[in-house]
DNA sequence: GCAAGTATTCGACATAGTGTCGAGTTAAGT
DNA sequence: ACTTAACTCGACACTATGTCGAATACTTGC
């Protein structure tokens, strides 16, 4: 994802002359939202709660972002591209042996999640009400999708695995699991598996998937 | 579920005792609802539209609903009570053979999903939002995952399936991820797995994750 | 067939949140 | 010092929610 998309999150404001101040003011706001969202969801965050948080008052908070969601999209950022960086890195453990690499790339995912559970719960909430954390958590699984797909067209190239239903269309109901039962065992809804089986678990279905004819 | 879990619904009201007017107008809010979700989202519908749509003032609206949410969860145990019934017929279908009854189990969640996918996308949706909608779906996933740990177990005794990770986890992840991949799928969010071939892919996976060693 | 009670209806109000406009203050660069 | 741009906020307009109390309509017991 290339970060130009995201990036008109600010709503105008060029270069930074002046020394701090701006981008503080910014830090401020992004750091209420993120405490804030620690303890309830963002449909019950107001603007002016996010305001106050940062020293500011409500009309200034427009000043450094359109709305509400644009600063969970920008912390949701910050996440996205610590989530690459791990899933990038798991994918090359190919040579350590499938069941390794598999448990890598699933364990990035679930690593991620579980230390920004905060902003991951709450943009996985927002995705159903706010088209752009919407298109950026679509650009994001896409890629998880395209990775997992090759990843199982190679295993089937080399005959480890069997054929069966199109790649992409595993690759795609897996990453969904994953993303769903992250949601359910972090945001605390029932029925969930408990955080200590998530891995194991969410594994022995991958491998199911993949490698049974 | 007891009906009577959900039965609250209504502001108050006690037996009809004047013949229709006021029945209808509950159904004519019911019918407004699903007929606006088809739409947009809840978020989007205003209770003015509802009320407006059923030919009665705002204020009236609040006598027959508290809240716009709970219109929803009316017009969802419709839903929940059709998915019920589909998914203990398929269960008895063990005799058909393993795969005929898995598929005919998770087709229940798939041909109910499909056939009322406004009540149900927004249900999904609204499950984040609000805790009563939030509530029955948890004790529908619940009832679900019961009943799949069970069938696992059941073929786990018998010696069909291999033990592994514990039935209910497997089971809670096998739900959840029908659950996710529907949403995406009629809720027409990228990536999504195309309808003709949900059932077939969302099997494989349970076949695999099932019965692969 | 009417008095009493209950069901139903809505106008009017109170409240809370959003988003915008325009006039201000402050600091940097020249 | 003066211009420019960054930054700030008071005040307004708007939309939606939820509640109260008074009015109307139906039903039932008498």
């Amino acid at each position: 994802m290339d970060p130009a998309v995201t990036e008109p999150v600010r709503s105008r404001r060029a270069a930074r002359t002046r020394a701090v101040t701006g981008d503080d003011r910014e830090q401020a706001i992004l750091a209420t939202a993120e405490r804030l969202l620690a303890v309830k969801p963002l449909a019950e965050i107001s603007i002016d709660e996010l305001a106050k948080g940062a020293g500011i008052s409500r009309p200034t908070f427009y000043f450094y972002f359109a709305s509400k969601e644009l600063v969970l999209l920008a912390l949701l950022d910050r996440v996205v591209g610590e989530a690459r960086a791990r899933r990038d890195d798991a994918l090359d453990r190919l040579a350590e042996g499938p069941e390794r690499m598999w448990r890598a790339a699933v364990g990035a995912f679930c690593a991620t999640f579980a230390e920004h559970r905060a902003v991951t719960s709450a943009s996985a909430v927002a995705l159903h009400t706010n088209g752009e954390v919407r298109a950026v958590w679509s650009r994001v699984m896409e890629g998880f999708v395209a990775d997992t797909a090759k990843a199982i067209e190679a295993e089937r190239r080399r005959g480890a695995a069997p054929d069966g239903v199109p790649a992409r269309d595993l690759a795609i109901s897996l990453n969904w699991m994953v993303e769903r039962v992250l949601v359910s065992t972090y945001g605390g809804q029932e029925p969930a598996v408990p955080e200590d089986r998530l891995l194991d678990t969410l594994l022995a279905v991958f491998l199911g998937a993949i490698y049974r004819s």
